[in-house]
This record gives structure tokens, sequence and C-alpha cells, in this order.
DNA sequence: GGGAATATTCCC
DNA sequence: GGGAATATTCCC
């Protein structure tokens, strides 16, 4: 509304391509216009904003920001600029990389790309799945693996008390009193096992 | 500052006991007051804030508002009012679907993304990050599982081999055949799965 | 540019 | 009252 209005064109404008704004006077933008349609005058929290936005700053020597969505005569484009998550930072700390190589992926650009461009999100979108498809294979894999362990455990666990073939003398099973005590710590930790669930 | 001022008495003030304050005229109180003191002019915002500071409402029919820390002449008691922290329910969403149906989640959405719509695919690329954090702490869980385990069954195996305290006649291990091949076959499993790593 | 704390809004 | 999204501030 601002970039189009003519009578504020000497304050802020569209660029001469229409591919970004430009402000041409910081200051009374910032006091005179900023606080016409927010809670403040600061310049800077202006551009954080922008920044939360998509929108970056041209290397032109000039307050000048472009954002993809942002271009003269397309406003349909505008409902695609949106607000950058806050949350794509918080959790995804661990991506597991056990054994996948993926070391030049930047992993901050998940934030960083939300909004601006629709081929970055195309790029991260395909990174995301090669990703979850990785996790995937990674948990089955693992779960199997939890599986077999927990099978042989249970196995042991169960025909130990079940079939125990050691020689008897005289009808008495031969045991030392040591192995006792470590045979049954072992059926605790067992015991403590086979009460979660594993599948 | 307000409460204490007599030139706003008749807005806000002191209760009779000095243990809380009142707001006698909420109206004007937002209008006149608040955006002297604040980025707004809502008496409600400004209610939030005093919730988050721990100030609560008294069941008396009015506006007012305590806080143990809060009285008439206790001015060395303020520095002790402070913001409540977020954190409390951020980490405790945990899903670990470990063993539940995941039902809505539909894994399938990968072949939705043909369609080009940039919002679809910013919704998608919510969800694969949603999608992906639950499996990362599920792997981790699964992972923490998985290596329990493995340190039992070493750790067995372990012991077993080292210290058989079982008897002897004449030098040799009473043993029988089937109880032998049942050993190997267990100490063959065990081989095979300490082969992988599952750390 | 963006992380993070705090403020304001919106909603249950 | 408070959870949560968004806005503003502060700071690296």
């Amino acid at each position: 509304m601002l970039v189009e209005d003519p009578g504020t064109d000497h304050i802020i404008s569209w660029n001469d391509q229409g591919t970004a704004f430009v402000v041409w006077r910081p200051a009374e933008f910032a006091r005179d216009l900023l606080p016409t349609l927010f809670k403040h005058s600061n310049f800077s929290s202006f551009v954080r904003q922008l920044n939360t936005y998509g929108f970056r700053k041209a290397a032109s020597g000039r307050w000048e920001f472009h954002n993809d969505m942002f271009r003269r005569g397309e406003t349909g484009l505008l409902c695609e600029i949106h607000r950058r998550k806050a949350w794509s930072s918080k959790l995804s700390t661990a991506p597991s990389k056990t054994q996948s190589p993926e070391s030049d992926e930047d992993h901050g650009s998940s934030s960083t790309s939300s909004s601006s461009s629709y081929s970055n999100l195309c790029d991260e979108n395909k990174k995301l799945k090669r990703e979850n498809g990785v996790l995937c294979m990674e948990l089955a894999s693992t779960k199997k693996r939890c599986k077999e362990l927990f099978d042989l455990v249970a196995l042991y666990s169960n025909s130990e008390s079940v079939e125990d073939q050691r020689p008897k003398l005289f009808g008495v099973r031969l045991e030392l009193p040591q192995e006792k005590k470590r045979k049954d710590e072992f059926s605790d930790n067992i015991r403590s096992l086979l009460s979660q669930s594993c599948k």
C-alpha cells in the first residue's frame, strides 16, 4: 500500500524493475509512516519483521528489500508471503546422521528458506523427504534389531527356567551359590525389560 | 506509580488494606492511562500481563488484583515480581507413539506433492518437519532401548564364558549334548548381534 | 539475519 | 487464567 502510493514515493517506492521496494528516506519513513501501520517507529524493528517474512536486503547500497512473492502488479502473490515459523530450529537438532553423508547440506536452511523462494521450498521439501526416508529405514532396522535382542533375551530367559538340562546328583541340581546369585540378577534385569513393550 | 499517584486515585488506587490495587474505572484507565505506559489501550491485554507477572484477580466483584510482592509501602518487594517462564509446557509434547496406531498422519502424503500450490508445499513441509521430529525422538528412544538389551546380552555372554562355575567330574565339565547345542546357538546369535553396531 | 526474551493479541 | 501465535525489542 505504501509502496504503491505515489504520494510517498519520495520516501518509499518500487525499484525500477518492480521486483523490490526501496526505502529512500529511512528517518522520515520511521518517524512518519511506520506508526501509521505498526505500534512503533523503529526502522530496525521493521527490518526484523521483513526478515521474519522472508524479505532480504539487496546488496545495492540502499535500503532495498526483495521477496519472490512481492512484485509490482502481482497482488495475487502477496498471500504467499507467510511468517517464518519458530519451531523449525527447535526439535530438529538431532537428524540422526548415523551413516548418511548429507555433509554439505546446510542444516540451518530449514529455518532460512521458509517463505522466501518457491524453489528453496522445493529443495527443502526434497531434503526433508530424503531425511524422512532415511529416518524411517533407520528406525525400522533399529526396531528389528531391538526385537531380535528382545526375543533372544526372552527365549533364553524362558528356556533356562523351563528346560534346564544340567545333570543332577541324586536328584539335586548342582549349582554353586554365586552362580545362583548371578542368575537371579540376570532374571531381574530380564523381568524389568520384559515389562516394557519393544515391538 | 499509577497506584500511588493521588491524582489518579479515582481511576486506580490501593485497596483499603494496601494489599492490592483496584481499577475503579476500567474504560478511563484503558483509554487514558494504559497508552502512557504501554503500546496499547486494551484492558484485557493489561490483565494478560498481570497474570503473566503473578497477579491474581480478587473475588471482590471489582477489578482488584493482588500479588504477594505488591504491597503499599513495601517498594523493596517489587523486585521479586518476575515474569512467568514459558518453558513449563514446551518439551512435554513428546509424541513418541511407540505403539500408537498413528492413524491421522498420512504417511503416503509424499505422493501428494505433485500439487504445485505454494501453500500446499508449505503445509507439507510443516508436516514433514513435524514427522521428522517425531521420528528423531522415536529413533533415539529405540536406540537407547536397543543398547540396553545389547549390554545385557553382552554382559551375560561375557560372564558366562569367563566364570563358568559348574561342577566338573574328574576335570570334565558335565554337559549334555542338547544343552551344548542350545548354548552354541545362543553364542552364535550373540556373536552375530555383536558384529553389528548398536550404539 | 536471526535467536531469544518479552509484549500484545487472539482464543479457549 | 493461560496457551499459543504474532509483534517488538534486544542482542549476537
